[in-house]
DNA sequence: CCGGTTTCCGTTACCATATAACGTGCGGCA
DNA sequence: TGCCGCACGTTATATGGTAACGGAAACCGG
């Protein structure tokens, strides 16, 4: 599944280009091996993957990259892990001009086997919405994580 | 309002009894520290306040208490803060023999205030487990944290 | 090409959040 | 009485996250 990391940093590389945002060396690598975790992971996994290929790596080289991803949208932070993941659809989401909220999104995450799928359900945000304006709150952004089993996990045991 | 955290901490102890779980004298004075805050609170706030009355008290002492008032439902965590704060409704839920998953809620939490409003709301549940159901996860809890302006801050500018 | 400005990132130090591991005391119970 | 399980003290450690400073490099208006 090599060709699609590198597919996604090349689709990275177009929207930060558009955005007029620099996805330098150090940020593309953080973002590449992001991609190839394929789950959840933490940045201190990240930065001792890093380190592999760059001495002198301490924990802000690693949470300015993971910054940057994620006001680009090219990321997300699972709150309930402390944990980094891809954005499932990064090319779909339209490139703002300006800086970023990333898109709505929620996680269904397996306790099991640790995937973490990455979903855009419109009735969900919808609710949420719907929610927010009845009490008059003003929202800027959601966290919607699910625990319990994905189906292959489900259905092994 | 310190009739409320009196009304609240005997309300919790007729839970705790019904289920045959014991509210400890530290568990119930962590508990009654969580109330008071009245906002989300984090851990070692909590430590320092806890250390007042009692001298000793070290990281695993509150982490200690704090799930055990989890586990009874008695306050949730807020993951994007990593906090704690008291079950707006802690006496409407039903006292599940066993222990248990705290009921689905949802937390609005104001950016500028601070302030985090519970709210139980079904429909916001329906559509998570409806789409749980689309792609064959099976939850088995839901964080749900949304974050803005509460209607106070978003009038007040 | 220059000089001023901004951005990026190395580096050090530190703070914040959470858990592991082990021991002791105490109450319930055969 | 001996055993067991729970609650809790205690120490140490793991994990997650920032502040602050400085130098190098990219960018931009001349
Ligand atoms: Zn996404
Ligand atoms: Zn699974
Ligand atoms: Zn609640
Ligand atoms: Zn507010």
């Amino acid at each position: 599944m090599a060709a699609a990391t590198e597919h996604a940093l090349e689709a990275a590389e177009a929207a930060c280009t558009l955005r007029g945002a620099r996805l330098t060396e150090l940020r593309r690598e953080v973002l590449r091996l992001v991609l190839e975790a394929g789950q959840p992971v933490g940045a201190y996994a990240l930065l001792d993957r890093l380190r592999a290929g760059r001495a002198g790596a301490a924990p802000p080289t690693v949470y300015r990259a993971l910054d940057f991803l994620l006001e680009q949208g090219l990321i997300h932070k699972v709150e309930r892990l402390n944990a980094f993941i891809a954005c499932a659809d990064a090319h779909d989401h339209a490139p703002h001009a300006g800086h970023g909220h990333a898109h709505p999104h929620q996680f269904f995450i397996c306790g099991r086997c640790g995937d973490a799928a990455e979903i855009a359900d419109a009735s969900i945000a919808a609710a949420i919405a719907e929610a927010a304006r009845r009490i008059g709150f003003r929202p800027r952004g959601a966290t919607v994580e699910v625990e319990g089993l994905c189906a292959a996990c489900a259905e092994a045991g």
